[in-house]
DNA sequence: GTCTATAAATAGATAGAC
DNA sequence: GTCTATCTATTTATAGAC
C-alpha cells in the first residue's frame, strides 16, 4: 500500500539525511543543499521544519547520546556483575554505534573542533551516558571486585576505541591501500572479545 | 636584529597557519582566505608556493606522520624491555601531539571523513608508526614477557585513547560546562599513568 | 506545507601588474 | 615573489506564490 507522505515523514527523512550528511562533512561543511538533496525534500523544507542549519544539528547530535545514554542507564541498573555489565556495555556500544553508522565520524568531529557546537543541554546527555558507567565502577569498587581507577579515565579508555574502531571501517574499505598493515580488516567480534578483555583488565584487582 | 622576510619563512608561516586552520575546522571547511590572514600573508602566495589546498593539506598530513613515526621507530630499535618500551611510546605520543595542537583534530577529523583525503604516501607514514609498535609487540610475545594480543587491535587502543584525551583538552576549557561530570579536568600526568597502566595490562601474560 | 526565485556572503582559484 | 582585482561556484537563508 503505498500511502502518502505526512509531515512526520518529512521531518524524519530530513532528519536521517542530515545524520548522514553532518556525519561525511562535518558541521561546518554540511551543506543543507546535500541534505534536502539526500531527503529528496525541497530545501525551505528544512528551514520550515528545523528553523536552521544549527538547529537540526542539535538535534541528531541529542538523538544519538539519548539512545545511547537510555541503554547506558538500563545496564547500570540492571542485573549482573560488574565485570559482565561492562561486558555488556561494550558490546551493546559497538552495536548502537554500529547501527548509527553517522555515530562515530560525527563524535569524532564534534570533540575535533572543541565541542563548538554542543549547547548545554548536550551536553546533560553527553554526562548521562557516563554517570552510567561511573555508577558501575563505583559500585565495582565498593564490593571489592574493581582496583582503584578513575572512572573518567577508564571512559575515556573505552569510548574512543570504539569510535575509532568503527569509523575506521570507512578508510579500510577504500581502494589503493592494500599493502599496508594498518589497514588490515578486523571483524567486530574480534574487536569487542579484544575491548572486553582490555577493559576487564584495566578495571580488575592486581 | 629584525630580518627582512625570506622564501623559506614565508612557506613556514603558511605552513603553520594551515595546520591551525585545518585543525580547528577540517579540510573541508578550512578556508584559504583565513590560512592567508593567520600566516599574514596574501592569499595567492598560498597557491604560489603550494599550488593548491590539496597539496597543502597533504603536506601536514606527512608532516606529523613523519616525525611521530621516527620517534617511534627510535623506541622500537633502541634498548630496554618491551614493557619500558611502551611505557615510552605511551609517553612520546602524548608529548608529541600536545607539542602541535593540531596533531589530534586533524587526525580525528581525517578518521572521521574516512580518509578521504590521504593518498598513497601518507598511509605508508601512517603505516610505519604501526610497524614500529608491532615490532615491539612482536618482540615481546617472542621473548615471552607478552600475551598473545592482536598488534593492530592493541595500536587501536593506544592511539585513539591519546587522540581523544588531548582533543578533549578544548572541550573542557570552555565556558559554562561547569556542571558535568564528563568534563571535569585530567592531568597530562594522570593520564599518561593510567595509559601506560592499561597498556601494561593489556599486553601481559595472565 | 510545499514550491520557485533570489538575495547576500563567501568559497577556491587565477590573471596580470609590478 | 608579492600584490590587487576578479571570475565562477556555492553557501545559508528568506520572500512570496500556491
Amino acid at each position: 500500500m503505498a500511502r502518502r507522505r505526512t509531515t512526520g515523514d518529512t521531518r524524519q527523512l530530513i532528519f536521517k539525511a542530515a545524520a548522514a550528511e553532518f556525519a561525511e562533512h562535518g558541521y561546518e561543511a554540511a551543506a543543507v543543499d546535500r541534505i534536502a538533496e539526500k531527503a529528496r525534500v525541497n530545501k525551505a523544507m528544512i528551514y520550515y521544519h528545523f528553523g536552521s542549519k544549527a538547529d537540526l544539528y542539535r538535534e541528531v547530535l541529542q538523538d544519538m547520546f539519548r539512545a545511547v545514554g537510555a541503554r547506558a542507564r538500563a545496564i547500570a541498573d540492571g542485573e549482573g556483575s560488574p565485570d559482565a555489565k561492562f561486558d555488556a556495555w561494550v558490546a551493546t556500544l559497538v552495536e548502537e554505534a554500529a547501527a548509527r553508522p553517522h555515530f562515530p565520524a560525527i563524535m569524532l568531529r564534534e570533540l575535533a573542533s572543541g565541542g563548538d557546537h554542543l549547547d548545554a543541554d548536550t551536553v546533560r546527555l553527553m554526562d548521562s551516558v557516563y554517570n552510567a558507567v561511573r555508577d558501575v565502577i563505583v559500585a565495582g569498587q565498593r564490593q571489592g571486585d574493581f582496583a582503584n581507577v578513575n572512572p573518567l579515565l577508564a571512559h575515556f579508555t573505552i569510548i574512543p576505541a570504539v569510535m575509532f574502531f568503527l569509523a575506521r571501517g570507512r578508510v579500510v574499505s577504500r581502494r589503493g591501500r592494500a599493502h599496508a598493515h594498518i589497514v588490515e580488516p578486523i571483524t567486530r567480534e574480534a574487536f569487542v572479545r579484544h575491548m572486553q578483555r582490555v577493559v576487564r583488565r584495566m578495571l580488575g584487582k592486581d
